[in-house]
DNA sequence: GTTAGCACTCAAAATATTGGAGTGCTAACA
DNA sequence: TGTTAGCACTCCAATATTTTGAGTGCTAAC
C-alpha cells in the first residue's frame, strides 16, 4: 500500500493533534480539523489502513489511535527535511573563549529545560583527549605540592600532591622541576602519558620520588571516567507534568538516571560518537534510545565544538509526544547564543 | 494526666511498630507486643488517654493510631539522652587533610544516602569566612593571567584574569605582583578585603589595571553565594521509597528541592546557625522544619569541623517514621570515618 | 483496675452499573 | 469506484454499590 499525499495528511494531524492533547486521536476530530472535508467513515477507512502499515496503533479496539514509533519517526524526518537550512545556519563554532565554561554550561542547561519544559543534559568536552596547556607547582608546605594544570581551552585542573619528604626542595629546584614538566608534558593528552614518556623524564631528574607522585597525580586528575563530573542536568522534575512517563513507577528510574547520571553518559557518548557525516541534531524515539528505562521517552541531541577539537552535547530528554518542533528550534537557538557567550 | 511507666512504654511500642509497617497500630498488636500483659481492652484505655494528651492520633475513627509530631518529639528526645555518650564520642575534630574535600564529601553524601536509604545532603565549609593562605598568578598569553587561590584547609580556587592589554607583563613583573599581592592579602577572607585594602594595595604598584582586574576576580570567585555550588546531594529518589511523601504528589516538590539546592541551603544553614551550645546533632520533625515543602518529612542534622574554624553540615531527610535510632548511629560512624580519610 | 463481649464505624477492596467515545461493517448513493 | 449514513458492537473509565475486616468505645462482670 501506498502512503498518498490524503494519508500523510491525516497522519500529520493524528499526530499533531495528539502531541497536544496526549489523547488518542478518533475519525471525527480528524474529520472535523484536517481540513480534507471528508466524513469520519471516509478517514475511518483512511486510519484502518494507516494502522496496517504501522504508522498507527490503537491503545484498545474501542479507542483513537496514537501515533506509533514509525509513525513519530516518520514524522521527525519530515520536519528535519523542512528545518534543514536553519539547523545548517547555525552550525557555528566556539571559539578558545571557554573561561568560564563551567558556569556557562550550568546556565544552558538550565535554561534549556525551562524553556522546553522537558529535561535536559549537557556535556562538557572531555578532557581524556584534551592537551595539556601547562603545569605548574608550588611549594605549600614540606610535604605538598599544589598542582595546577591548564588544558587547551583553559580548562584548569588543581591537585595537591603529597610528597613522601625523601627529596628536599626549595624555591629553584620547584622552578626546574616545573620547565621539565612542561619541556616533556605540555602538549600531550592523557592518554599520551605513557610508561616511555614518565621513563624519559626520569632520566633528565634528580627528583624521581617528587617528579613520580607529580605525574600520578596528573594522571589522576586528568583520567577521569567520562561522565564523572563533566554532565549537567536540569529538569529532571519536569518529566512529573508528562503523566505517561510518571505513570506505571517509572517516575523513580528515570529521576534516578539524572541523579547518577551514569546512563546518561551511554546516552550522549552515543550522540557523540555519530560519524562526522551525520547531522548535527539528533533525534532518537522511543527504542531507538540506547537505554532501557527510556522507552517512553524521546531524546534529541545537538552536538557542539568549541572549535580546536573540544565537542560537547546538548540534550533534551521528554515524552515521545515532544514538540519535536519547539525543541529543534530551541537547540538551535541555545547554539548560537553559546556562541555568543563566548565571543 | 500523668504519662506514666506504663503510657511510656505503651506510646513507644505504637511509635517502634508504625516506624517499622507505616501502618496505624492497633490495641490487639499492643496487647501481644508491649510484654506488659494487658487485654486489647485495657490498651484500649490506655490509648484514648494517650491520644487526649496529643502524643498519638486516629487518621479515622475506625482505624488504629499513629504517633504524632509531639509523639515523635518525645521518642526522639527520649532516644537522644540514651544516646548521649555515643555522640559526644565521635565529636572529634577533623583537622587539616582536606586535601580532596569535594571528593570526600560527594563520597559522604553517597554513602550516607545508601546507608540509610532516605535521601542525603551534605555542605561544603562556607569559604566566605574561610582566610587566603596564598596567591598565584601565572601569564597564560598576553591578555590573559591565570589566578590559583589556596585557603586554609587547602581548598583550592582558579580563575582566568582577563587583561585589557594596557600594561606589558613579563615572567618578573608576574613574579613581583605575586609577592605583593601574598603579603597584603594571604591570612585574609573574601569579606576583609575592603575598598581600603585595595587603596592600601595600589598604593605600591605600578601595575594598577593588572591589580585592580586580579582583586576584582578574586572577590568573584570567593564571593559565591551560600549555597551555590557548595552542597551535595545523593539519594534524592530514595523519597519513592516512601509512599507517604509520593501520594498526594509532593514527590515532584521534594525532588525539585533536591535538584535546585536553593531550599536545602536555608535548611542546612539554620542547623549551621545553631548556637555553641547546642547538640551537634540536631532532629526536625514534620512542621520543626524551616521548609514549607517538608511538612510531612524529619530532618536530621549534624555539624562537623575541620579544626581551623571550617564548619560544615551532614542532613538526612526522610519521612517522618525515619528510623531515627539507624540514622543517629550513622550519622555518628559517618563522622569518625571523615575524621580518618583525612589522617 | 482489668477484661470479655458486643454493637458500631469506616476505609479499602471487590464487584456491579452505566455512559460514551470510538470502531468496523454494510448498504446505499453520486 | 470512492464516499457516506446508519447501526450494532466493544470496552475503558467513571461512578455506584456491596462486602470485608480491623479497630474502636462502651458496658457490665470479675
Amino acid at each position: 500500500m501506498e502512503l498518498d499525499q490524503r494519508k500523510v495528511v491525516i497522519l500529520t494531524t493524528i499526530i499533531k493533534n495528539y502531541l497536544e492533547t496526549g489523547e488518542p486521536v478518533g475519525s471525527r476530530t480528524i474529520s472535523k480539523y484536517s481540513g480534507l472535508n471528508l466524513s469520519s467513515a471516509t478517514i475511518r477507512n483512511e486510519m484502518s489502513d494507516l494502522e496496517e502499515m504501522g504508522y498507527i496503533l490503537q491503545p484498545h479496539t474501542s479507542a483513537g489511535r496514537i501515533p506509533s514509533d514509525k509513525g513519530y519517526r516518520f514524522y521527525v524526518d519530515q520536519l528535519m527535511e523542512t528545518h534543514q537550512h536553519e539547523i545548517d545556519d547555525v552550525k557555528t563554532e566556539m571559539f578558545e573563549k571557554v573561561d568560564r565554561l563551567e558556569t556557562t554550561l550550568k546556565t544552558l542547561v538550565k535554561n534549556l529545560a525551562q524553556n522546553t519544559n522537558y529535561a535536559a543534559v549537557v556535556t562538557g568536552p572531555s578532557i581524556r583527549t584534551n592537551k595539556i596547556k601547562f603545569i605548574q607547582t608550588s611549594l605549600v608546605d614540606s610535604k605538598r605540592l599544589l598542582l595546577v594544570i591548564m588544558m587547551q581551552g583553559n580548562i584548569v585542573k588543581t591537585a595537591t600532591v603529597l610528597l613522601d619528604g625523601s627529596e628536599e626542595l626549595d624555591f629553584n629546584r620547584v622552578l626546574s622541576i616545573n620547565m621539565l614538566l612542561n619541556d616533556e608534558l605540555s602538549g600531550l593528552s592523557v592518554e599520551d602519558i605513557t610508561e616511555g614518556r614518565l621513563a624519559q623524564l626520569l632520566a633528565r631528574t634528580n627528583h624521581k620520588e617528587t617528579i613520580k607522585a607529580i605525574v600520578s597525580s596528573i594522571v589522576d586528575v586528568l583520567d577521569i571516567k567520562f561522565g564523572d563530573s563533566q554532565i549537567y542536568t536540569s529538569g529532571a522534575t519536569n518529566i512529573f507534568k508528562y503523566p505517561e512517563l510518571t505513570e506505571s513507577g517509572n517516575a523513580s528510574k528515570l529521576i534516578s538516571a539524572f541523579e547518577t547520571k551514569d546512563e546518561l553518559a551511554a546516552l550522549v557518548k552515543g550522540a557523540e560518537e555519530q560519524g562526522e557525516g551525520k547531522r548535527p541534531i539528533q533525534v532518537y524515539i522511543g527504542n531507538e534510545s540506547p537505554l532501557q528505562n527510556m522507552t517512553d521517552c524521546s531524546v534529541v541531541t545537538a552536538s557542539y565544538e568549541l572549535g580546536n577539537g573540544l565537542k560537547g552535547t546538548i540534550g533534551v530528554i521528554g515524552p515521545k509526544r515532544m514538540d519535536y518542533e519547539k525543541v529543534l528550534e530551541i537547540l538551535s537557538k541555545l547554539q548560537s547564543e553559546m556562541d555568543q557567550a563566548f565571543q
